[in-house]
DNA sequence: CATGAATGAGCGTTCATTCAT
DNA sequence: AATGAATGAACGCTCATTCAT
């Protein structure tokens, strides 16, 4: 307990570094003695915490991916609107970016991967389509088919993320959100006619 | 001429064969042995043609994202308004998508790792953002930064497609062009008044 | 005294897991820890009985040999006479192996790593050579080399226990003492004439 | 074909150097990289052999087990008793300890991990029963179990073979062949009353 | 030119051993 | 004395790369 020792310290720790690194140089770019090295663990600790390197990056990636969809919910549930479930959402994801940047670099790199065997209760991607489907039914939001209509929504956040890891845009998201919300409103939003 | 054997045959073959293993299993995971196998040639023969494996890759990305933007630039060229080069842009992805499967899901798949170090002249990025400056000195788009104009645009196309990839969104995506091309215009048009 | 702890409980409790442990998966298969968590002790109080794993086979089998040489001598001893002795040695091994299932498995097939090195007072081999040296000089046994006489006596019980230990022998081999001493006699046996 | 390299050469400079240091320092305590450097090959190129280290282990012990089988059976059956089947068979595997002292010491040192998943067709142990159980329908045999009476005629040759691999025993153990066959059937024979 | 057997650096992983508590 | 989390050397194995044929 002395010396900023704790239990538990040493998983974070791994986590931490894990994540930081794969965010940077990716997956498979990163041996387990680097990992151990930044964490400042050895090699061997790292394998009381995870039974392989792959289940820290399973681990790392579902329970993060489960954890952003639980809190994308919670965000979205107490909006009175469709417009509003989307505007703070779009935010919620800009700050998510702004906030635990090596975590959001690493869901982003590792979706290719692990997305196609997720299978985890809980996803943003069905977040989103809930709420359109709702929004729909409501007649807030154009009817047209549910992936679609996320791929409207969820694609540009993705994309400002996208070019801000790749430094073509810079400053903080959170500063892109309203501009980002207000067009994928437009680009949903049910048409009076 | 004879036997089936011209110059440059073996290279197309290995080419092909890298990239439907590449979009099939990921880069790190596809050894140099099987590309060789499965292109019918020698493990020494690809060491011909490309120093090594990562000039392999680099060549097959930074070509045909060159290739790709070029031919992006030349569909949107003749179009008089913005929100027909606009359409005509997100149609022509749409296609790519549907005809060019193994390419398209490499050039999706590697952009994280690629896209940073990338210096080439042309790139779709940056006919986009093009398009949307012009569109918006013609008072056609609304203005707003570059980048979140080009994220508004690009963002739904790229995430149809990784959609696509994971299986959410089914049969050929140029079904869902003209849904996408309307929603992309109704975000980023200048609204009157 | 009370609780069930006393002096050198931990230590049988440590000799017993890695005797039945050694015996069953072999003793490059069997990991400290799991000898510890068979034994209901911490890894570290292992390494208070013993320096390193090593020492633990190295005296686990250097003392249970001794003793098991020690034993066979007190067997042999009060036989009046060579064929009494031999008999008596045969039934001895032969319960041993029933009586002591984990040990003597483990003596047996640690036998080829030990004995090159084994430098004990006593062991069971030279007190066969010995007891039949002594027959030889009582002429109750055939002159031979006395390590060829020695093949013949040890070979077939060791053998046997061999067959006991891959399932081609079943059932308690004392059953077979009698026909395995009845048969070493008849090999060794000075013939009149 | 220049210098002394044909094909297949490598596959049996790994074999001969990994009999070697098997029977000289057991399986466990023979690194790969020992068996590689001893060999004069590349570790690499062991695994083009040989799918893992337990398989190049399997294969030596299931190979020359299954070989040595079909020698000693080739060896007793034009013999026309009993008494001389058992000569032959103990005077060859003398032999083979003489000639092949590596494979046969590898034999000896494996059996005890091996022997009890070994499911191969031909293997010594059922050669020398079949040949007893014949000589007991024949009557030259005493009657007795199969396997002790394998064990009376096995055990012998064994544990001769072991006392020469302890150093107990020296010069060829062809030596003692004729002794050993000698001893064997007298604990065997079927006597006359 | 094309071949593919051979190479060996570097990976993921294990486990005997230590030592702060 | 007893504990068990932490250690890191050493293992088995892979695969990008080379080069004699």
């Amino acid at each position: 307990m002395q010396q900023g020792s704790f239990k538990g310290e040493l998983k974070s720790r791994i986590d931490e570094a894990a994540l930081h690194l794969f965010a940077e140089r990716g997956v498979d770019a990163t041996p387990v003695p680097m990992i151990a090295e930044r964490a400042g663990v050895a090699v061997g600790s790292l394998y009381r915490y995870y039974a392989n390197k792959n289940e820290l990056v399973a681990r790392l990636y579902t329970e993060n991916y489960a954890r952003l969809a639980g809190e994308l919910d919670r965000i979205q549930a107490p909006e009175p609107s469709t417009r509003r479930k989307i505007a703070a959402m779009v935010r919620f994801i800009c700050e998510f970016f702004d906030r635990e940047w090596d975590l959001a670099r690493f869901l982003l790199l590792e979706q290719h991967v692990r997305l196609k065997t997720y299978r985890g209760a809980a996803n943003p991607v069905d977040i989103v389509r809930d709420v359109l489907a709702d929004g729909m039914r409501r007649g807030e939001v154009r009817s047209r088919d549910g992936m679609v209509a996320t791929a409207l929504v969820m694609g540009p956040v993705i994309q400002a993320a996208t070019f801000l890891t790749y430094g073509r845009i810079s400053g903080p998201l959170s500063n892109a959100a309203d501009e980002i919300a207000h067009g994928i409103w437009a680009a949903i939003v049910r048409q009076r006619d």
